[in-house]
This record gives structure tokens, sequence and C-alpha cells, in this order.
DNA sequence: GCGGAATAGTTGCGACTGCAACTAACCTGC
DNA sequence: GCAGGTTAGTTGCAGTCGCAACTATTCCGC
């Protein structure tokens, strides 16, 4: 069950990897949970609403949504789906390119959004932001985006909001 | 869309929930994608064959495997039916508790796993771990312990090897 | 040792997922 | 101005997930 030495180098950086699974599965786990009982709404439908209002012009598109949301196309698709049937979110086809699909806030998406902004950040702060200090989290942030760039899977991380420069987002 | 000028100094450590989600998404979809092709198997098998030779006496019990593949007890269940489906794994009840099961290797699990992992550690290393210094690794890895033991979540990370003191990992 | 609480694991169920196939719209070269 | 390829989004389908309810076992106070 031995393995190379020369792998031991690199374990380091494979505890970090599970590090990472772990952070995000448990903490993201605390907070849906949280979010949803607080809430009542799941808390990938918030995330929605959250790119929705940071995006430029406060609309997305389905495929810059998907990558946001770290879903596939279809995963998007029905996503949106669950929130226009909830009314929370509308669908505009958009006419310079018939073939995509642009998702807007309605009012009372946007009514949610304000409402339950306020206890959602807090609970991010709660269980996240509180216990990493900006020094920290800044260097967490460019060391993975490295891997990011190495896996040429940059798009994901930034280049995503195509149009105009980005206003104030909405959570900073 | 202004929030509270106090959350400007938490803006950083969400940029970096934000990266661990992408990194963590992205690069287990890359390295799953890769596996499956190259090995014929999904990597989460992958990953419960791991789990299971690192662990002391090489046999874990479910509810391990459910925290150490970030899965719910229901979510172990299922995963190591399709693995003894499959002829990799077995479940052994233990004379002390009657109600645990032990998941071990069989004698083909055992054979997989010598034959995939090389080239699996190999992929990980491509994707990941070459792109992290061990400084950076170490940094983050202790840096998001203190997240996990802020929710009470440190089980997940470290004691679930419950029983002897565990051997040399088969990964480092 | 007995009864109630806690723990380990499995199962039914509804919900969500990604893949692959599909439609519709756009783009490019000729 | 049209054929072939590309891109955006949706849908059918099979696979996986977590929750809640359930069984079986163990633990604990008395």
């Amino acid at each position: 069950m031995e393995l190379p030495q020369e792998l031991l180098k690199y374990s380091d950086a494979i505890d970090a990897l599970r590090a990472i699974g772990r952070v995000r599965w448990a903490v993201m786990d605390v907070i849906g949970k949280q979010v949803a009982e607080q809430e009542d709404i799941p808390f990938d439908w918030f995330e929605v609403l959250i790119e929705i209002v940071e995006a430029p012009n406060e609309r997305v598109k389905m495929t810059g949504l998907a990558r946001l949301t770290l879903r596939s196309k279809s995963g998007a698709t029905r996503l949106v789906d669950r929130l226009e049937k909830a009314g929370l979110v509308s669908r505009e086809t958009s006419p310079e390119d018939r073939r995509a699909v642009y998702v807007a806030l309605t009012d009372s998406g946007r009514a949610l959004f304000e409402r339950a902004r306020a206890p959602i950040v807090e609970i991010l702060i709660d269980r996240f932001a509180a216990h990493v200090s900006p020094k920290e989290a800044r260097f967490i942030t460019l060391a993975l985006s490295k891997v990011l760039d190495a896996n040429e899977l940059k798009p994901i991380v930034a280049p995503l909001r195509p149009e105009e420069p980005s206003p104030a987002g909405a959570l900073r």
C-alpha cells in the first residue's frame, strides 16, 4: 500500500482538496438548511436572485446562470422553471439574439430578495466569513484561481459578466 | 441595492467561499470525467476504495463512510449497494456491535484499486496538486479547519478514524 | 435485568441532476 | 441566399440524492 516517495510532496495538496470539499459541503449544508428554515425558500433559489441582482442590467442569460450556479444547462433550465412557477423571476427573450433567454426578477422576486438578503448574509457571515480573516480569504481565492487557470476553467470564475462593467455588487 | 458598510469587510470571505465552490465543482467535474473515461468506474467508487484502504484495518463503518464521502446515511447505503453489486466490496457485520456494518474490499476490489491508483493519482496531481505549493496547501487546510471548527463540524475532518492510530495513508 | 432513549443501517418516496437528443436561431463562406 | 456548422435553450430518461419512517441493537438509569 506504499506509494512512490515522489507523491509525498503532493500530500499537502490532497489534504487541501479534501478540506475544500468538506468546507464546501458542510458549510453549504448548514447554510442551506438554516436559510430554508428561516426564509422558507431553498438556498439555491436565493443564489439565483443574487446572481441576477449582481449582473449588469439585473438579468442573466441561462448559460451564464448555469455556470454561476454550478449546474449543467438542463439543471439551469429546470431551476429557473421552478423559480418562474413560483413567480420570482421571468424569462425574456432578447431581440438581438432570439435564441438567448434572459432571466430577470419579477416584483415579487425583488421583494423576496430585499426581505431575505440581510438575514441570509448574516447566516453567511456567522457560518463562514467571520472565521476567515480578509487576508486569509484573499490568499485562498488567489491560490485557488491558479488551479482554475491551469484547468482552463477560468471562465467560470470571472469573465462571466460579459457585457457592461459590473456595478457595485449586491453583496458587497 | 446597497448593503451596510459593515459588510464590506466580509466581501473577501464571500469571494473565497465562491472560489471554493467553483474549484470543488470544476476540478471534481474534470477529474471525475477523466477517471470515468480512463478507468471505467465513477470517481465516487474509487473514493470509497481509497477510504477503505486508508482506514485502520482496511474497513469502514457505514456512518464513517457517509461522512467521508460527504453523503447522508442513505446515500452511503446506496453507494455501497452499487459497489457490492459490482463485486468490489463486501459488507461484514461486526460481532462487537451487531448494528454496525463494516465495508471491506473484496479481492477484485483490491485488484481494481491497485490497478487504478497510480493513474488516478496522476490525474489528481495534474489537475490540482501541481498548481498549489505545499505551503499554500497547508495554509488553506489550516484556514478552512477554523471554519469547520466554528461550525462544530470538526468531526468530519479528522476524528473519523476512531479505532487504532492510522497507518501511513494509502495516498501519501 | 427492564424500559426508554439513543444509535446503525435500510427502505419508500419525491425531488433534483446530468447526458444525449432535439429544435430554433445565428453565423460564415461561397 | 443557402448549406453546414455552431450556439442557446429545452425535454426524455435513467441515475442519484436526502428526508422521514422504520427495524434492530445497544446503552443507561434505576
